[in-house]
DNA sequence: TCGTGCCTTTACCAATTGGTAAAAAACATG
DNA sequence: CATGTTTTTTACCAATTGGTAAAGGCACGA
């Protein structure tokens, strides 16, 4: 009886082809977070990561291959914070510390935010189906617990679905946008902590239950 | 003295360039709103509006010159209800219809929305200068009537650009992530109002001054 | 009926696209 | 160093890209 599937796939690739890999994959995520998939060329990935057009297929069964191993990759560590949201902690610290890793995040990588954001602004063709599978599951585990500290009256009552979609807006606006914020806010260093400040006022005013006792030290 | 410029440029089209015209750019919205600028094709529009390729660019100087054209024409009602706010109204009434209107907006025109997003996540390689000028001035002017409120205490304190930057991401977010939202939140209609009453909590929440007397009829 | 001006099509083009075949070079290992 | 393996390059493709030239159609007034 053939299970069908080979041995659990151990990469088991030599320290050549994980610096090549790396290059490759960096230099794609430059190029599909700044053109979208078919606005990248693979001339433009070879170029970027300092190899030849075949020595990149070399690598990589193709374009797509390449897009759907970055967009595959990147996925756990984006999801991480708010997969981190603990169901035991304190309500609302759960939720503001999770606003803010992800502002931070969005910061901080702001290549894998446009990523995402081009992917899914042109229908997630090739991330339907991790969509409707792992995100949705995820999201729906989420919501449930948002849902549970709101009925105990540890949050303000909202609707745990649009507060995501609304983190997540804010958020990865920054990223997303920063073209038009640059322009917008000249001053990136004041911008960036009056970005935290706003957040953080924004989410805690709509999320704090009433009658909720501030700890004053 | 020649003042350089043409008389000025009344289009003075006929009907049928006027619906030709009205094809391409329909169709050029779709495609590009889809694919970004680099990912759309000639070919693509070309199929969409009816039309063979030539005789696109028979009305028009060029795939650049189209999408162009559109974000020129389609930008001034796109930001039509900032540009309404009434620095006459009432502060919290003002700025809550703003937000309804351009929640309104995105849920009316996505593909608007999209089409400004992918080219402003792109880098806004064809829209800097219009930023720069139009969006600029308009966006510094109602800040500053922000400002104004929050200074007579019409308003909480608040971050006049921040709190744009977010109405900004926060209602754009339902059609620019449409596909995931779609995903997330199957029951359409249900998500809609649901979006309409997150958002109005979440922002009369946070620009609510203190001591704000709620009229109750 | 004949122009005349507007619109549309046909037939192209050079450049770029994603991708391949196969030789050549570099590397590892005995 | 000899040998087999991994990596890289060279030389190509067929298809698609944005764009052009020029001939054809078509409506409409004289």
């Amino acid at each position: 009886m053939d299970d069908g599937k080979p041995p659990p796939e151990t990469p088991k690739r030599s320290r050549i082809q994980k610096r090549n890999r790396k290059r490759i994959l960096d230099a794609a995520l430059n190029v599909f977070s700044q053109h979208g998939y078919r606005g990248a060329t693979l001339d433009q990935i070879a170029t970027e990561a300092g190899l030849s057009k075949p020595n990149i297929l070399y690598y990589f069964d193709g374009k797509e291959a390449i897009h759907v191993d970055l967009l595959n990759t990147l996925m756990a560590e984006w999801l991480a914070p708010l997969q981190e949201m603990d169901p035991e902690g304190e309500p609302l610290d759960e939720l503001m510390r999770y606003i803010s890793r992800k502002l931070a995040m969005s910061h901080a990588y702001p290549r894998e935010s446009r990523l995402f954001a081009n992917e899914i602004i042109q229908g997630a063709p090739r991330m339907g189906p991790h969509l409707a599978s792992g995100l949705k599951t995820l999201f729906d585990e989420k919501c449930a617990l948002i849902a549970t500290w709101v009925h105990h009256g540890k949050l303000a009552p909202v609707d745990p679905g649009h507060l995501i979609f609304s983190i997540w807006a804010v958020t990865q606006h920054y990223a997303d946008f920063e073209a038009q914020v640059e322009v917008l806010m000249p001053r990136k260093t004041e911008a960036r902590a009056g970005a935290e400040a706003h957040v953080e006022t924004l989410f805690r005013k709509l999320l704090t239950p009433p009658g909720y006792s501030v700890r004053t030290a």
